[in-house]
DNA sequence: GGGGGTGGGTGACGGTCATCACGACCCGGG
DNA sequence: CCCGGGTCGTGATGACCGTCACCCACCCCC
């Protein structure tokens, strides 16, 4: 099998043994078999862009595999980073099912899998395929669940600071982490990218970290990032 | 009929005039038969309180009459408004599809009509009734839309008077005032609450609105302001 | 070894805006 | 009539943070 940019490539959604942890991919085996013939499995390389925003929507795209970041972009250049899609995610579907512009866009920060879905045999599929239909007003559910918490953080913050202590929180809070008094994770972001995700800037972010590390909050070795001091964090991210 | 809170109420979706222009309930009558069959027609005050977020969905509320302000709230008391509903939308849908608890807080501010219809009932006739499945799925990417222009607005901004701006246009382009060279628009919000919709304070609004017609960019008169220098305003909006 | 590109660290400065504090106004009710 | 309670108008003050400017430490590739 050909295995671009390192990628091992899952051809068939048949046989993909990660399917059953996937909210959507999960599918009655008619559903899937339908699924299986309108789709085009495709691999991108890390950076690649799948679509941008204000671009009338194309279609969607299933994540198989890798990260992709999900962000808008002011007129003056500056980005704000929603969130990070990870594997099962369906990319574009909003945009897909209203047909109006994409909200997003969407860039590759891993070699990826992806399946895309052209948006009329999409909408086709969904019109034939009751129980598919439910799933993508399950994944919209949890893609606005997922604005909402973003709204939140951006709209009710009094300081970047709380931000960025809800933002490590919140990974923190991943990988069977959570439960663990002094969690540990990877920073997989750049400080520039930590801060498009809070809205704020590359040096305060810097700052930020800088004074973590000074109230002994944290701890840093290579990428990750040690918390040491969680009690303290959950009080800066006011709650 | 009785007619709690001086409004008249629509018995039936089956016979309401309104139908055909809102997203949500212009359903085939099959479908539309077994709505009628699961919803309880309700009438509230201005000033009711739908649900609350974070508790667990109860149903979906659909909109008939009046406007509902949905917004979300800090720990510490801050409200933050994201949209204010309008006759049609359907009100708790992704808490009620996902089973999560509701992310808003639903509360009337003019007297409301509204059918509710209990989760495991609409759960059930979602399975049952695929075109109906698809309109939710609609009514979700619609919502979730908003929510990225919300995010926008938020996250992208350099100061309180772009998005005062950026909220003046948005209200300005409905009631066919869109055209305009000098749109005029009703005001029924306070200061207060136009500062919670754009995530600053009441006094900074105040200020605001008497820099603006210092620089003879809006003119009011009771509640109805008059855009006078439209170009101004887009200019401050950042586009 | 040198150069370029990227990411991180830090100081200085200034603008924006939240906050507090107060006063003016409107309106409905006792 | 006067007295709340809501809303609006406005000044003073200071924190926070965006921006600019610069340097350093890597890393990779000639």
């Amino acid at each position: 099998m050909l295995s671009p940019y390192g990628l091992e490539i899952v051809e068939s959604c048949l046989t993909c043994k990660l399917r059953a942890e996937r909210i959507f991919c999960d599918l009655p085996n008619s559903a899937l078999q339908a699924f299986e013939n309108i789709k085009y499995a495709t691999a991108y390389p890390k950076g690649a862009v799948l679509f941008v925003e204000g671009q009338s929507p194309r279609g969607i795209f299933v994540l198989c595999k890798g990260r992709v970041k999900m962000s808008i972009c002011s007129t003056d250049g500056k980005t704000l980073i929603l969130k990070i899609a990870e594997p099962g995610e369906v990319l574009g579907l909003s945009a897909t099912v209203s047909g109006k512009p994409y909200e997003l866009t969407a860039e590759t920060i891993d070699p990826c899998q992806v399946n895309f879905v052209k948006r009329e045999d999409f909408l086709r599929f969904l019109k034939e395929h009751g129980d598919a239909c439910f799933r993508v007003a399950e994944q919209l559910s949890e893609k606005y669940n997922n604005a909402c918490h973003e709204v939140r953080s951006l709209g009710l913050s009094h300081s970047a600071a709380e931000k960025l202590a809800k933002l490590l929180l919140e990974w923190s809070g991943r990988n069977g982490e959570a439960a663990k008094l002094e969690p540990r994770l990877k920073l997989a972001l750049t400080h520039e990218e930590i801060a498009q995700m809070i809205g704020t800037s590359r040096e305060t972010v810097t700052r930020l970290f800088a004074e973590l590390k000074k109230r002994q909050i944290i701890q840093s070795k290579g990428s990750t990032l040690l918390i040491r001091n969680k009690a303290a964090l959950k009080l800066m991210a006011g709650a």
